[in-house]
This record gives structure tokens, C-alpha cells and sequence, in this order.
RNA sequence: GCUCUCGUAGCUCAAAUGGAUAGAGCAACAGACUUCUAAUCUGUAGGUUAUAGGUUCGAGUCCUAUCGAGAGCGCCA
């Protein structure tokens, strides 16, 4: 609109007008133009000719709402599985779950887990290349520590069991922090497994055997599968050339008798101990090294709780500070997990509570609701419920594990999106007919069809939001939408034995539809439908 | 002490990146079951978005100050 000096990219957002579908603010800010009524002529010439719109109004401040032509923006899933494709796909590396060798996973590790797993999903049906890397945590100091007390109590290493290496680790974290003696022989562990002594390195093997088996147990307990699993002691050979590297470009220096970073920050980078040995920033830009030697990529997000964001403003400033080849690299916080009284999620002796613990409560509480459901299926509707409670809220937020509210099949919960998935494949098992062929009629649309429908064409937004800020919560909130409102329609009529073939035949396709939909969000949050409950 | 994050209904949380009358879910109250699974549905009520200023046609969102909460702050990861 050259004429009249008015450059707009015309801006199409959802509204939340129930009587419309999408609004355009564009013209609002013109109020005082004086060619105004002109240019709204000009929109409106624009809008007369777009297939897609129904029909629209200006309103009073010159917000233009839109409802649109449902026929022509319904899409079958197939659609939009192509519709959702990114023009430009990148190799992303997913860096999550990070556990610790000796330490059995924890409610610490759930929320990088979910939304971890939640983004994997995500970027795949985007069409971007995904690569997860559990990044285990199976070198330094804990592992030092670890060698130590077993060393003190004589511990065959090659027999060692997970139970004993559980009740190891606390037990050595606490002398580390309390004993000077205990502190001293395991900081000399450290720096000779550092150099691959070999007698640690043996027994190193033995402990990282044993957690390997029960972290993987539980990893298919609660549905996860990860491409690569590799850990810190991965890089640990790659670290020596790097710090030589570093020093000879004049980006290091002593100070204390530690390598900091020269680049001036507050406070500053640590880059190795005095004594030589390395630091979780020392491992993580060895990583990184590692990851552009042996996998093309263009962008890392690490899953890390947010109580790390220091570490990732350092190690971000320093790959640029360093000169590492320019990439993206992301650091998705998230809040804490606490009880449902608020405090810190611990067992009742104080330690921290198992992922399995966690999981097996949850199974049993579900078990007592109802009592007939087979295992499977018990199993299924526990990692939903320890999945979709997580994703619900705002990453960033901290949320409260309640197990009796997560549990509830009224709310915004894991039950209730499967109640609802559950509803519809029984509908469509039993009606027997070949739904896919359906056309749906708009004229015989009531208005529980029509709000459903009306729901289901905002998957696409939903789906931006979350690639585009990494939060899964949209999806996870826009679920609950959908089978709100399937359950209104299932609720309000009978379907199979309506005598109207053609409501019969609408309501049975938009079921197919909601299901299809369902079960598609699922997949993006991690949860695998229920067949029965 | 310094830095960062946050403060929205009784409770737990959303809010399209600055848009219209701030939305959901619990809990509360009032209704609907010889059911295609009521583990459901329908309705009512609930708000000066911590406070005070500022920017803007327009602020929960941006800026400043105050109050309150949490987290982090070189030899742990």
C-alpha cells in the first residue's frame, strides 16, 4: 500500500473471540491515518478473495476477526505430517538425561527425560535430522570417590552389585565433603584415572558395567531409547591437545595454579583444577569437539535443569572465546520437581527418590482405581502420567509431584487425554465402517462438531510454538483441548445408534479425525496410546 | 554483597512474544447415568495480574523503583 505510506506484514494470529477462528491487528495502529477508510477498502478487497475465509468483520477498533472455511483447512493427518516439515532441516543433537554412573536415575533426571524426549520427537516429525546423546556422567570426582571408598573397605570391584554401588556413592560423597584425609587420596584418584592408570581404569570398567544394566532397565521401564551413549570418560583423551591447544593461542593463563580463561567475565572461567585435573567445563568443551569430529551438526540443545545456567553462559562464551567452529548451541532449562507440599522431592530418609520408586507408586496407585486393567496397560498409564504432568507446565516453572491430582481422571491429566483416546478407538473399532471415506458436511454440523473442528486446525500453531521455544507445554495444554472436546460430543449424543446417517457418519469421521490427532500429539509428547482402560 | 529468575482466581498453572471483555484445571456450589466406557458431561461463582510510577492508540507482557520468593556466584557435576 505504497499510495498511502503503509508497509504491513499482514500479521494473522489466533483470537480468542469464540465466534471467530483468527483475527488481524494490523489496522488498529492506523487509527489516526487519514487515508483509513481507504486502506481498509484495500484489505478488504484482499480478503473478498481468499478462499479460506468464511467470512469476516471489522470491529471497532478496526480489529478484523476471520472465521475460516473449515472444509478448505481440515487436513487428514497424512497432511499434516507433510504440512509440518521445516523448509530448511538442520542436524540437531539433543543432549539429555545426563545420569551418573553409580547413581541410580532420579526424580532430578525426569524433566530432562520428558522434555528431552518431547523435543526429540518434535524436531524428527519436523523433518530435522535428531541425534540424542544421553551424556553420561561416568568420570571425575564422583567416580573418584567412589574408587576410593572401595579401595578403604576392600571391595572386589569385578563383583561389584548396584545395590552396593547405590549405597556407595552417598556414603563417599558425604567423607569427600568431611574428611580431609578421604578428600586428598580421592582428588589423586581423579587426576591419575585422568591419565588412564591403569589399575583405575579396570576398576573404573567394573562400576560403569554394573550401573550401565540397571540405567538401561529402567530406561525401557519408562520408554526411552537413546541413539548415542556416550559419557564423559569419552573425551577425556581428547583434553590434554585441547589445553595445549588453548595455551598456545594465548587464551588460557595460569592463575593459582589453575588454567582460567582470558576472556574477562565475572566471575571467571575455570578451565582445569590447580593440580592439573579437569572440570565438568573442561569435559563438556571436549565434548563438543568430539561431537564436530565425529557428527555433522548444526545446532546442540542440552536439556539441563536451570539451576546450570551459568555453567552454559560459560561454556557458550568460551566455544565463541576459543574460536570452535560457529554453531547453534542452546541451554533448555527447566524448574525443580518438589513434592506436593512444595519441599524438595526426597524419600523419606532424606536421599533422593528413584525414577523406579517414583514409577512403581505410580503403577500401584493407578492399580487401586481400577483394579481389572492388565499390566500393559497399567504400565502404559503410569509413564503417561509421569510424562504428561511433567510436560503440562511451563518448563521453566517449578511444579509439585501430585500423585493423587496427576492421577485424576478429572483435569488437565495424563488419565484423562487416554480416557478420551481410549473413547474414540473404541467408537470407530465398533462401528465397523470404513470412516476414512467420510466427507464431512459442514451445513450438518452441530455445535460440539464444530468447536472440535475449530480445534483441531490449530495443531500447526501449537507445533511452531513448541519447536520454536522448546516447550512442550503448548502441545501438551492443546491435548487436553482436544479431548475436552471430543468428550463433549461423545457425551452430548449417542453416535452408533443415531438414526441420521449423515450426523452419524459426521460425528463417526470427526472421531477419526480426533483420534488421529490424539495420537499424533502423543507421539510429540513421548506417550504411547492406551488400548483399553 | 553481586548476578539471574519469578510474583496472575482459595489452590495448581496458561496467556499467541505489545492487542479487544486476562483463560484453563482442581476445590466449592447446582444439575445430567436401565451409558457407544459417568474414569464422563452441562452450568454457576471466583481477578485492581505484588505495589507505585513511566513508555504506548493499547501493558500480565517493555522500562524504573519498592516489597516478597527462589536460584546461582573459579578448583563438585
Amino acid at each position: 500500500m505504497k499510495e498511502f505510506n503503509v508497509t504491513e506484514t499482514i500479521d494473522i494470529k489466533l483470537t480468542k473471540n469464540e465466534s471467530f477462528d483468527l483475527q488481524i491487528n494490523n489496522l488498529v495502529k492506523h487509527k489516526d491515518n487519514p487515508n483509513l477508510s481507504k486502506i481498509i477498502d484495500n484489505f478488504q478487497r484482499e480478503l473478498d478473495n481468499e478462499p479460506f475465509i468464511k467470512k469476516y468483520e471489522i470491529g471497532e477498533k478496526n480489529f478484523i476477526n476471520i472465521e475460516i472455511n473449515l472444509n478448505e483447512f481440515l487436513k487428514t493427518v497424512e497432511n499434516v505430517r507433510n504440512f509440518i516439515k521445516v523448509t530448511n532441516p538442520k542436524k540437531i543433537i539433543f543432549d539429555y538425561g545426563g545420569p551418573n554412573i553409580g547413581k541410580p536415575l532420579h526424580v532430578g533426571h525426569l524433566r530432562s527425560l520428558n522434555i528431552g524426549r518431547s523435543l526429540y520427537n518434535v524436531n524428527k516429525l519436523a523433518g530435522n535430522t535428531v541425534l540424542s546423546d544421553i551424556h553420561m556422567g561416568d568420570w571425575g570426582m564422583p567416580i573418584a570417590q567412589i574408587i576410593q571408598y572401595g579401595v578403604e573397605n576392600k571391595i572386589n570391584f569385578k563383583k561389584i552389585t548396584i545395590q552396593e554401588l547405590e549405597e556407595i556413592y552417598p556414603i563417599a560423597s558425604d567423607l569427600y565433603s568431611k574428611n580431609n584425609d578421604f578428600t586428598q587420596l580421592a582428588q589423586n584418584i581423579n587426576k591419575n584415572l585422568n591419565n588412564n592408570q591403569k589399575d583405575l581404569i579396570t576398576k573404573w570398567k567394573s562400576i560403569k558395567d554394573t550401573s550401565l544394566k540397571s540405567l538401561e532397565s529402567t530406561l525401557h521401564q519408562l520408554n526411552h531409547k537413546f541413539d548415542l551413549w556416550r559419557g564423559e570418560s569419552d573425551v577425556n583423551d581428547l583434553i590434554p591437545d585441547m589445553i595445549e591447544d588453548l595455551k598456545s593461542k594465548n587464551k588460557i593463563s595460569l592463575d593459582d595454579g589453575a588454567y582460567v580463561s582470558d576472556l574477562k567475565t565475572d566471575p571467571k572461567i575455570l578451565i582445569t583444577k590447580s593440580d592439573g585435573s579437569y572440570l565438568y567445563l573442561t569435559t563438556d568443551l571436549a565434548t563438543v569437539l568430539d561431537r564436530l569430529d565425529n557428527f555433522e551438526f548444526d545446532k546442540t540443545l542440552y536439556i539441563v535443569d536451570k539451576r546450570q545456567k551459568l555453567h552454559f553462559e560459560q561454556l557458550f562464551s568460551s566455544l565463541e572465546y576459543f574460536d570452535f567452529p560457529t554453531k547453534e548451541y542452546e541451554h533448555v532449562s527447566f524448574g525443580t520437581v518438589n513434592d506436593a507440599d512444595g519441599n524438595p522431592f526426597k524419600t523419606r530418609e532424606g536421599g533422593t527418590k528413584k525414577l523406579t520408586d517414583l514409577y512403581d507408586e505410580t503403577y500401584q496407585y493407578i492399580k487401586t482405581i481400577n483394579n481389572e486393567l492388565d499390566e500393559i496397560s497399567l504400565g502404559l498409564l503410569s509413564n503417561t502420567v509421569l510424562a504428561y504432568s511433567d510436560l503440562i507446565t511451563n518448563r521453566n516453572t517449578d511444579y509439585k509431584f501430585d500423585l493423587e491430582k496427576f492421577t485424576n481422571v478429572n483435569g488437565k491429566t495424563g488419565v484423562y487425554i487416554q480416557y478420551a483416546n481410549v473413547r474414540a478407538q473404541k467408537l470407530i473399532n465398533d462401528s465397523s465402517l470404513e470412516v476414512s471415506d467420510f466427507s464431512i458436511l459442514s451445513e450438518e454440523l452441530d455445535n460440539n462438531d464444530k468447536s472440535l473442528l475449530r480445534s483441531l486446525i490449530k495443531f500447526e500453531f501449537y507445533f511452531e510454538q513448541t519447536i520454536k521455544n522448546n516447550e512442550p507445554h503448548h502441545l501438551a495444554d492443546y491435548l487436553y483441548e482436544i479431548s475436552q472436546k471430543f468428550n463433549g460430543m461423545y457425551q452430548g449424543i449417542n453416535i452408533l445408534e443415531n438414526e441420521n446417517t449423515v450426523l452419524k457418519e459426521n460425528k463417526l469421521k470427526i472421531t477419526d479425525l480426533f483420534l488421529q490427532y490424539s495420537n499424533l500429539l502423543m507421539e510429540c509428547l513421548g506417550i504411547l496410546p492406551v488400548e483399553k482402560m
